[in-house]
DNA sequence: CAGTGGTCTAGACCACACT
DNA sequence: GTGTGGTCTAGACCACTGC
């Protein structure tokens, strides 16, 4: 795996790290480093979303460490979400699929009752193109002004009243082939569809938040009135290795339900 | 600490777990035990936030464990920020005071700029009070409908503007003494001076977020324009044994600032 | 230097899920 | 039963801090 001994009466620990960086002396534990290897081969697709990644005594005997120290990259790797485990199953790719959580990091919440009582949230896509990219954009993306994109809009409603309307940017490369039929024909949570269409696992995602009045186009389509106040959320969302790969700017209807956040 | 033999030939893991709960076979590990254990001093206050608490080997003497199961439990609650590890030095018990960042439950940031160009924030405070608690007040804070709270009303201002308009409420009790000349007096925030002179350590909070228009009141306060939309944060904040000890209503402005969160 | 947390190993046994 | 993750121990050594 790295700098470590490989004979087994080898010294167990010991002068691990290495990172020959000119003046950073930079130390990393063995555990972090077999993480790393891990990482590349989730990003790899070695081990695809939904799959059993081999058991710990395994990736110890091709790694040439302990069972304790896959154990503990493993436990980083879970805690990060990157990975599931399951006692007496195994160890899986975390993935947005089979997420009994409709959406994963959708923190709208209705003021009353549960989620399950709100149902299933019924989508309407207005708009699916390409264009693109502008300076914001492409900033924020990590591209070149000019690049294409794709955008689409879209409203979401539960019990027939519309609640969020989102605006979704994302970099035309990774998902050529993503078309409007695409997106209409599919069930399921959006970022399921970029995992098995394609390959593209989102990780991590900041939001930043503010208090808008709706615009007439919005106030329209939410079916609220001009100057209503809604959330206006703007979600940069990341894959492996801290890629960005979506911008998402939504707008949620508050009247009766509520964003929610956990500090500690 | 619990189930676990005492004599040092004894068997070293096995039988644990106990939880005599009728229908319930509720296996606890001994790591989680000790956990509880440990939690138990910091409630009972015998060890004081910033305080260096015992070293894992006197508590792994102390509860008759290795030193790799007090390791874990303390692992646990230095992730739910109870405690700070500090390599060399020791493990402490976590606090609001001498934390670098000036508000750790603050989520709010400058869009541009970092939070030092943006300085201290000026406090002013309009209100305090005692009264009788509503019934939802009372709900929240788990107390009874009529009994006695502190209101805190105040606006936080950043460079002469104002951002935040707050109502607190805590409850009477834990907050004896509590007066507008001792939050006046006190620089640094808040939750310090409920630990150092209320022995209260705020732990976790849950925020519910939604927009709003600004009422008069609260446009005058803020200086804004009545309709203004504004960001509104209540908090409910919970210390350990999760008792909620305050309420927290916020408005906050949005124009130049926003509220940050992080998915994963 | 001694004391503290951090890493690593090796091996035993437990709890859980499938077959 | 077999295989998986989960717990626990014991002991060695490393890295950081402060005397």
């Amino acid at each position: 795996m790295a700098t470590q001994p490989s004979s087994s009466e080898a010294p167990p620990a010991g002068e691990s790290g290495f990172a020959v960086e000119a003046g950073a002396p930079a130390f990393s534990p063995l555990y972090q480093q077999i993480k790393v290897l891990i990482l590349r081969s989730l990003q790899a697709g070695e081990w695809k979303p939904g799959d059993m990644i081999p058991s710990e005594l395994e990736l110890a005997a091709r790694y040439r460490v302990s069972q304790g120290t896959v154990r503990k990259a493993i436990d980083e790797l879970a805690t990060d979400n990157l990975v599931v485990r399951r006692q007496g199953k195994g160890t899986f790719v975390a993935t947005h699929a089979e997420q009994h959580i409709q959406f994963r990091f959708l923190r709208l919440l209705p003021d009353q009752g549960s989620l399950e009582e709100q149902g299933l949230a019924e989508r309407r896509i207005i708009d699916c193109r390409r264009l693109r990219a502008s300076a914001e954009v492409a900033r924020q993306l990590g591209l070149r002004t000019g690049d294409g994109v794709l955008l689409v809009r879209r409203v979401l409603a539960f019990g027939g009243t519309p609640a969020i309307l989102e605006e979704i940017w994302l970099p035309g490369g990774p998902f050529k082939g993503l078309t409007l039929d695409t997106l209409a024909s599919d069930k399921g949570p959006m970022y399921a569809l970029f995992e098995s269409q394609f390959g593209v696992r989102m990780v991590r995602a900041v939001e930043k938040i503010k208090a808008v009045s709706a615009d007439d186009e919005a106030a329209g389509l939410l079916a609220v009135t001009p100057g209503h106040p809604l959330l206006s959320v703007e979600r940069l969302a990341y894959t492996y290795n801290d890629t960005p790969m979506e911008l998402r700017r939504g707008l949620y209807r508050t009247d009766t339900r509520h964003y929610r956040n956990e500090l500690s």
